[in-house]
DNA sequence: GTGAAAGCGCTAACAC
DNA sequence: GTGTTAGCGCTTTCAC
């Protein structure tokens, strides 16, 4: 390359780099020679040199899972536009495959993106010493060098229990998601406010998937709800599927409501009522999190807000069941 | 390191790696050495000196996708077993983003698997040159260096079609997958076998997603069919909707068939009849294709069978519109 | 069985 | 402005 071009590696390098002026002829001569031999700088080097590969890393808990696909799809282009990579570990719900993913992939890039992360507190402060920058997406780290994504569940939750209320519902039941996951402690965190302040509310554990929500279906009837809070639209979606085959229509037997919002959930009639996260949204922030990394303290959280959706799976109870 | 172990660098090597036999006192000693610092060997230099990444790198045209996310969790730790990494890349359907993303992660990885590629078969024959390894999934290219793992679509498509004519259904509207996708194209191959045998086919365009689905059904019912036959489950559970929107009754107004067996597929009442595609083998295969690179002529494709699963969205036609 | 040293491909520091 | 050189961290000769 270098000599195609009858020039130093030194001189190949400024030309591609840009880092200090070289003569229009030279860099011309360079730029040929690349052209021709379709010639790029080897990574792996420039990585070793450098100790940055511009290249950050995602660890999700399940790819299958609709909600990650679109942090994802929020994350990785926003990264792509200022040259970075983004490269992806699916933990399968496993805290410690989740640990192991996490440092292994720190030591090829130069910040990790940890998503929804089940694994315990104390790991994580570890993990934040171990690798060059973290942001976590979806739990809440005390930690000056973790930086926070967190979508306002809480929130959500409460805005959804005020639109239950307000149709009338006084019994609830609430299908749990997977365990250790922060998001499911911050929805029931504000069911228990909304339980203070008279709507009763009956938890019990499902998980994240359709299959999830189809199993547990018949036993949240058996509590007699005029509602089911499903934790998500996926868990939703099973759930009126088993109502279907039941025979128990939505909303006129029984409201149904999920979160997220994903494609599906406007679709299946009769609509699911949902609450609306901007998923995208908080791949790029995430990604924004990490690229500004010591722009400041990050202690403190950036709050994604969502929005209530209201469609046909909830209605007023009370026309009793069949 | 080789310091506090007061060895030399290269005896660390020899006792990571276990190239070499190191006497039994100085592996002790480096090895708590490397157990005390936590220490392990910097992978940019590894790979700058052997050339190999130990990385794969998968390319699908959607993540969001069901079936793209399960060919990864199938291609994922069968790597992983073999200390190998899986760096994913997401390409929005997008051809040109296709060939640059692998393009791209040929510099990084020892081998790329490119799935459902979109791109032209010439862009495909280049790309086969300058990777150190290609895999294609659900793509035939003939080329000495290019493995094909290959869905047998065509086999699905050919059952699908003779449970529904052995039902009695003569009349199918086939809702078309997106452009380029050669799975596409060998559903519609049996497809025309089918028409040469008396079914009477109309396709129509339409896409991957349950919303393409949601906005072709009502044009798919104005050809009068007595099934419909969607690209694949997650458009079949968009048809289902809008059908129930329409009062359309499945499958007692018309029959409607799936492709790739997802797991919602199962739930949604009267439950998809589909083709059921063995997705985590898929990714399972295309690793080990790529794996064992070189072991013997690459030239024959290794072909995936599908098995038809029959549920309740599929029964004899002629009981009329209401 | 062990250490010293070369060199993977690149860029930054240092001559000129 | 340009070339020469050192060195990123590792593994692999080559000597001993």
């Amino acid at each position: 390359m270098a000599r195609l071009a009858q020039v130093s590696t030194a001189t190949v390098s400024r030309v591609l780099t840009g880092a200090k002026p070289v003569s229009a002829d030279l860099a011309q001569r360079v730029r040929d020679a690349a052209a021709h031999l379709d010639y790029r700088p080897n990574p792996a080097a420039q990585v070793l040199l450098s100790g940055r590969s511009h290249t950050v890393g995602v660890v999700v808990p399940d790819l299958a899972n609709p909600y990650f696909a679109e942090v994802l799809k929020g994350a990785t282009p926003a990264a792509a536009e200022r040259g970075w990579r983004t490269l992806v570990a699916d933990t399968d719900e496993d805290p410690e495959v989740e640990y192991r993913a996490a440092t292994e992939l720190g030591r090829w890039v130069d910040g990790v993106m940890l998503c929804s992360p089940r694994m315990s507190t104390l790991r994580l402060r570890e993990l934040a010493t171990k690798l060059p920058a973290l942001v976590v997406v979806n739990r809440l780290v005390r930690h000056p060098s973790v930086a926070a994504v967190l979508v306002d569940y809480h929130q959500g939750m409460t805005q959804l229990c005020a639109h239950l209320a307000s149709l009338g519902h006084r019994r609830l039941v609430y299908l749990q998601g997977p365990p250790h996951a922060w998001s499911d402690g911050q929805r029931r965190r504000a069911l228990r406010t909304a339980a203070g302040r008279g709507l009763d509310v009956v938890q019990i554990p499902c998980g994240s998937t359709a299959p999830d929500g189809h199993r547990v279906a018949e036993e949240a009837l058996g509590h007699k709800p005029t509602a089911i809070v499903a934790f998500n639209d996926y868990v939703a979606l099973g759930v009126l599927s088993r109502l279907t085959e039941l025979g128990v229509t939505v909303p006129h037997d029984v409201s149904v409501t999920g979160f997220d919002d994903i494609p599906l959930s406007a679709l299946t009639p009769p609509g699911l009522t949902t609450v609306a996260v901007p998923k995208r949204t908080v791949g790029r922030l995430a990604w924004e999190r990490l690229a500004t990394e010591g722009a400041g303290p990050s202690t403190t959280a950036t709050s994604v807000p969502v929005e209530l959706a209201v469609r046909g799976s909830t209605a007023p109870p009370g026309q009793g069941r069949r």
